[in-house]
RNA sequence: GGGGCUGUAGCUCAGCAGGAUAGAGCAACGGUUUCCUAAACCGUAGGUCGUGGGUUCAAAUCCCUCCAGUCCCGCCA
C-alpha cells in the first residue's frame, strides 16, 4: 500500500505549498511537509491520518479546525484524491482523517495476489550491496546462545535485503585467528603429532574440551605458555607446520558451524579474521602516515573522541600492541576498509551492517571513528552496529546450565525439537489421529526450530531477552506455533474447497463484511513493515505484523464461513486466504521459518 | 569517573520519525463447538508508562536532573 500512501502524500504536499503561498509562508515547506501523512492512531477512523493543521494553527494565528476545513477545501480542487479517498473529515482539535477508497483498495489486493515479492517493490539505488556480517562464532569454541541471536537476525536481515532486490554478502566473520592458536597448536602437535603428517582426518573429538585442556596447560605450565607464545609468531609468518594444525583446526570446527547452520537453514560464507592478515600492517602504516595514529606506552593507539577511562584521559583504541601484534581492532579496521574498497581488493559495499551483542557497542564506535577519520567510509555509504542484548534464563540471568555451564546451541536446539515432538504425540493421540513417522519427525523440527527463532525474532532486538521453552513453543501467543497454525488452517481449506465445488475463482471479488475488510487493509500494509525493516534493521516489526495479522485473519475465519457461504461470497473469501497464505509464507520465508501443511 | 542500553498491567513484552481512549500474550474470571484443525474466537478485570523538571496546542515517545538494573572502558574478541 505504499504507493498509495505516496499518492496521497505528493497531493498534500502541493496542498500544503498551496497553502503557504495563501498565508506567505514558503519558506517553512520544508520544514512542515516532513511526516505529513501518518498510519492512522485510530483505525476506526480512517486508514491514514494528517496532523498539519494543527501545527499550522500556530504559524496562522488560526483555530485549527478552521484551517483543517481551508486545508480539505484545497485538497478537493486536485480530482484525483478522490480515486483514491472516500473520504476526509476533521475530527478532534483538527486531525484529518483520510479513508481509502474500497476500489483502490481492491486494485491493491489484485496487484499484490499477482505479485510475486507481495507489493514489495525493487530497489532503486546504484549500489545494491550490502554486507552483513553476523554469527561469527570462535574457532574451537562452541556455539551458544549469543551466537544464536546474532545468527538468526542477521539472516532475516540478509533475507529482507535480498527480496528488496539488494546484492547481499553474507559474511561469517569467523574467528579463526589470533592469540588463541598458540595453545591450541602447541596442544594439538603434542597430543596428535600423526595428524600433521598424514593429514589424515583426525577427530580431535569435542573441541570444547580440547580447547579447555589446552587452556588449562596455558594457564598452569610455564613450559607451554612459552612454546605457545613462539607458536603465535611461527604461524603469523606462515610456517607450513603450523598452518597445517591451524587447518585441522578450523576444519573441525567448521564440521560443527555448518551442522548447526545446516540445521537453521542458513546461508553464510566464511570469511575468517585470517583472510584480512595481509591488510594489517598497510591499515596500521596508513593511520601513522595520516598522523591518527600515535604511540603510547609502547602501543600503536588512536585516542578517541568523546570517550575516557576512569582516569578521565581519552580512551585508546589499540591497533599495535607493543608486542607489535595485531588485535581485533586491526583486523575490525582492516575489514572495514576491505567492504568497502573497490573489487578485486575489496567488496565495493554501499552498506556495512555488524549484527553483534550489545557488550561491542564501545569497540565500534572506536572502530567507525577511526574509519572516518581516516576517510575509509566513502560519500554516499553507510556503516551500522546492530545491537542485540543477552538471552537470559527464567531467573534473569545470563542463560546457564544447572552446573553452571554455558549451554550448547546444539542442545538447545534438540532440546526445542525434543519439546516439540511430545507436544505432537500428545496432541495426535488426544485426537486420534494416525501419522507416520515422517510426519511427526519433520512437523517437530520445523516447530521446534521455528519457535527457537521466532521468539528470538519477535523480541525488541535491543533489549535482553527471557529464554523460554513452554512460552516459545505455546499455541497461544505471539509464538511461532500460533502463527504456523494459522496458515494450517489456510490449507485445511484449500484441500477441502478441492474436494468440494470447483469454482472459478475470477476477480469479481467483493466484502460486506468488517471482519473481511480489517484483513484486507492488514495484507496491504505488508510492504509499509518491510520497508521499515529495511531502514532500522528491527526484524520483531514484522513478527508483531505477522501475529496481528493471524489474530486479524483467525477473527475472519472464526465470524465468517467460506467453504459454506455462497459461491460467489466463497470466491472472495478464498481470495483473502489466498493472499493471507502467501504473506504468511513470505514474511516467515523472511524469518528464516519454515512452514507446515498440516500439524 | 566516562560511555552504552534498559525501567510501561501480577509476569513476559509491544508501542518511542510527539497526536485522539497506552496495546498484546500469559496468569485470573466468564462465555462460544450440528460449521473449514477449539492449537481458535468473544468478553470482564488489571497501568500516577522509574522520579522530578523542561520544550509543545499535544509527551510513554524529544531535552535535562535524579534513582535502580545491566554491559563496556590498554594491549582477549
Amino acid at each position: 500500500m505504499l504507493s498509495i500512501y505516496q499518492k496521497l502524500t505528493k497531493i498534500f504536499e502541493n496542498t500544503l505549498k498551496e497553502s503557504l503561498e495563501i498565508n506567505q509562508k514558503n519558506n517553512l515547506y520544508n520544514k512542515l511537509s516532513l511526516n505529513l501523512i501518518t498510519q492512522s492512531s485510530r483505525e476506526d477512523l480512517g486508514d491514514y491520518q494528517s496532523n498539519i493543521c494543527m501545527i499550522l494553527s500556530k504559524i496562522y494565528e488560526k483555530n485549527p479546525h478552521q484551517i483543517a476545513e481551508e486545508f480539505i477545501s484545497l485538497i478537493e480542487k486536485n480530482k484525483n484524491i478522490f480515486k483514491i479517498c472516500s473520504s476526509l473529515d476533521i475530527a478532534g482539535p483538527g486531525f484529518i482523517n483520510i479513508k481509502l477508497s474500497e476500489n483502490i483498495l481492491l486494485e491493491e489486493l489484485i496487484k499484490n495476489t499477482k505479485c510475486p515479492r507481495n507489493g514489495i517493490s525493487l530497489v532503486d539505488k546504484e549500489n545494491k550491496k550490502i554486507v552483513i556480517d553476523f554469527s561469527s562464532p570462535n574457532i574451537a569454541k562452541e556455539m551458544h546462545v549469543g551466537h544464536l541471536r546474532s545468527t538468526i537476525i542477521g539472516d532475516s536481515l540478509a533475507r529482507v535485503f535480498e527480496i528488496r532486490g539488494y546484492e547481499v554478502i553474507r559474511l561469517n566473520h569467523v574467528g579463526d585467528w589470533g592469540t588463541q592458536f598458540g595453545m591450541l597448536i602447541t596442544h594439538l602437535k603434542d597430543v596428535y603429532p600423526e595428524a600433521l603428517e598424514s593429514r589424515a582426518n583426525i577427530n580431535i573429538g569435542d573441541l570444547v574440551e580440547f580447547y579447555k585442556a589446552s587452556k588449562k596447560r596455558f594457564d598452569n605450565e610455564e613450559e607451554f605458555q612459552k612454546k605457545a607464545r613462539a607458536e603465535v609468531v611461527r604461524l603469523q609468518k606462515g610456517d607450513p607446520s603450523s598452518i597445517s594444525a591451524w587447518r585441522i583446526l578450523c576444519s573441525e570446527s567448521r564440521k560443527e558451524f555448518n551442522s548447526i547452520y545446516s540445521t537453521l537453514n542458513i546461508q553464510i560464507n566464511e570469511r575468517g579474521e585470517s583472510f584480512y592478515n595481509p591488510y594489517l600492517e598497510s591499515v596500521v602504516k596508513e593511520l601513522e602516515l595520516k598522523n591518527i595514529s600515535v604511540e603510547d606506552q609502547g602501543a600503536k593507539c588512536v585516542f578517541l573522541d568523546g570517550m575516557s577511562n576512569k582516569e578521565g584521559d581519552k580512551l585508546p583504541l589499540i591497533i599495535q600492541k607493543k608486542d607489535g601484534g595485531f588485535n581485533y581492532a586491526t583486523t575490525d579496521l582492516a575489514a572495514l576498509k576491505y567492504r568497502f574498497s573497490e573489487p578485486p581488493n575489496g567488496d565495493g559495499a554501499g552498506r556495512i551492517i555488524y549484527v553483534t551483542d550489545q557488550g561491542q557497542s564501545n569497540h565500534f564506535a572506536g572502530v567507525f571513528q577511526v574509519a572516518k577519520k581516516a576517510k575509509w567510509i566513502p560519500e554516499n555509504c553507510s556503516v551500522e552496529h546492530v545491537p542485540f542484548g543477552l538471552v537470559q534464563g527464567i531467573d534473569g540471568k545470563k542463560l546457564k546450565t544447572r552446573e553452571g555451564e554455558t549451554i550448547k546451541l546444539k542442545d538447545l536446539l534438540k532440546e526445542s525439537v525434543k519439546r516439540a515432538k511430545k507436544d505432537l504425540i500428545n496432541r495426535i493421540s488426544e485426537e486420534q489421529r494416525t501419522e507416520n513417522d515422517n510426519f511427526i519427525a519433520n512437523t517437530s523440527n520445523v516447530i521446534g526450530i521455528g519457535s527457537v527463532k521466532y521468539a528470538d525474532l519477535s523480541q525488541n532486538r535491543i533489549t535482553n531477552y527471557q529464554f523460554s521453552f513452554d512460552k516459545m513453543l505455546a499455541m497461544n501467543g505471539n509464538t511461532a506455533p500460533y502463527i504456523l497454525y494459522s496458515l494450517v488452517r489456510i490449507s485445511g481449506i484449500k484441500r477441502k474447497i478441492k474436494n468440494a465445488r470447483k469454482e472459478e475463482i475470477n476477480e469479481k471479488i467483493y466484502f460486506n463484511e468488517d471482519s473481511e475488510w480489517n484483513l484486507i487493509k492488514k495484507l496491504l500494509r505488508f510492504d509499509e513493515v518491510i520497508m521499515s525493516i529495511e531502514k532500522d534493521l528491527m526484524p520483531n516489526r514484522l513478527c508483531n505484523y505477522l501475529f496481528e495479522l493471524c489474530q486479524i485473519f483467525n477473527r475472519f475465519y472464526d465470524q465468517l464461513p467460506i467453504l459454506k457461504a455462497e459461491p460467489k461470497t466463497m470466491n472472495s473469501r478464498m481470495v483473502l486466504c489466498t493472499l493471507t497464505e502467501k504473506t504468511l509464507r513470505l514474511s516467515l520465508y523472511l524469518l528464516g521459518i519454515e512452514t507446515l501443511e498440516r500439524m
